[in-house]
DNA sequence: CGACGTATTGACTCGGCTCAAAACCTGTGG
DNA sequence: CCACAGGTTTTGAGCCGAGTCAATACGTCG
């Protein structure tokens, strides 16, 4: 199938962009590219769960992914959601080959395998890698670090406005008084569970943000008169103000 | 003086003997050791603040250190607090040599002050260094996610107990009847704040841990008559059990 | 003993949760 | 095009946990 041969090539060019792999030679890449491979993955569908044996990493082409944990008594605490170009799993190399959290696609997504071994053997052969790899780690513990700032600091409007500031282009805080219009990514209450509150709150904490800070909501669209407002509202109870940096 | 000459000998028996730097070649670590230096802090002395431009990682040689993080409106969130062999600072490396929390003593300390040009030097010259360096951010992580955790999914009283239960030696869950006292590592307000509560909070929920699980509690020593109550009340609104790995 | 910092207690408020019902969407089939 | 079924979101009423502010108790060090 030519669509087939279509993916492919577009999950390699991808895996070729990862900051991971940066200053890899071809031949080392290639080597990666050729055991990576891409799979689909339906809603709901679940990537693998934490204590698991693991034994791929994967990298999200398409679609969104939500990491979670689940307690003893059934709870859920959804850690992270990502999409396009990131990675997940990648944590149990570290931790003896057993995921530390769960993953499941939240809608239809393509997503490619990388065997752990691969990119082990990548890490101890190729220092590049290793220091490329601290790279995203680090950047990953400060955003968990926000995200333990937020919520103990903030409450649940702040934290929802936080979360759409973050949604925006950094060159948005160039121009601070226009009007912009986004969407929600992903359903609100999954927004709800990733900000650590239920959808019942988010959705009156939703409103409690319009009325303070006039943005306008339709749906699942989203139109802010301007950032000040909302920077004001929700990154007093922060450590940075918007654009924070490394935050998307 | 002969003291000044002991404090020295032990940070670099400490520090040759930190995860970091094993399997580095004696030369090497005697190059890092030279010009490392040992510095006394008060209580409440700041080493660094977010936002600071970095000059040094720091090393825990005794006392205790909390990291934190400051809003705009002057509230303080505290991310972690770490004693004895821990390191703090070394995400600045990743960071473009900024800071990104905080750190101060909280009580009279002693640390070691690493320059960040030798330690990064080090990393990217030497892949072992490199390798034992992703491990410690991964486990940094995984730490993490369960906070994000704990302050999502359990109570005020549950997470004290489990905090009360990663002070644990780990061997205690091969004898989870028997009795064990432990004594509190530093300031009830400062676990409050570590614990993302208020300590009023952290006062009345200890009351109610103790009514609970049967712990005792005289100031700042804790009797506990066996984990099992205490892993059955705090564990089950978590997604791993006692005693949680990596969770020290 | 007095003084200071830390911890506890009490009374009250308020944010976020629960449970239940209604409203809103979106896609499907008639 | 409408009706209907399924899921998602919103709204309502009531509750409960954690925060606030203020007063009191405790401990330790001078």
């Amino acid at each position: 199938m030519d669509d087939q041969r279509l993916v492919v090539n577009e999950c390699k060019s991808l895996l070729k962009d990862h900051p991971i792999l940066e200053g890899v030679s071809d031949a080392v890449l290639d080597g990666l590219v050729k055991v990576a491979r891409p799979q689909e993955v339906s809603k709901g569908q679940v990537l693998f769960l934490q204590e698991d044996e693991a034994e791929h990493v994967f990298l999200v082409i398409n679609g969104w992914v939500k990491v979670f944990r689940e307690t003893l008594d059934g709870e859920e605490a959804v850690i992270d959601v990502i999409t396009r170009g990131h990675m997940i799993g990648e944590g149990a190399i570290f931790n003896g080959g057993q995921h530390n959290a769960g993953a499941a696609a939240v809608e239809p997504s393509l997503v490619m395998q990388i065997p752990i071994r691969a990119l082990e053997d990548l890490i101890n052969q190729n220092s590049d890698i290793a220091v490329n790899m601290l790279h995203m780690v680090s950047r990953q513990r400060r955003r968990q670090n926000h995200e333990i700032e937020s919520l103990t600091l903030q409450n649940a409007s702040q934290r929802i406005g936080c979360f759409l500031l973050r949604l925006l282009p950094v060159s948005a805080a160039n121009t601070p008084e226009d009007d912009i219009t986004l969407h929600l990514p992903y359903d609100k209450s999954l927004i709800a569970s990733r900000l650590g509150m239920k959808s019942e709150t988010f959705s009156r904490a939703l409103g409690r943000l319009k009325s303070e800070t006039g943005i306008g909501v339709r749906g699942g669209t989203i139109t802010i008169p301007g950032v000040v407002a909302l920077t004001r509202y929700s990154c007093s109870a922060c450590s940075t103000e918007f654009p924070c940096k490394d935050m998307q």
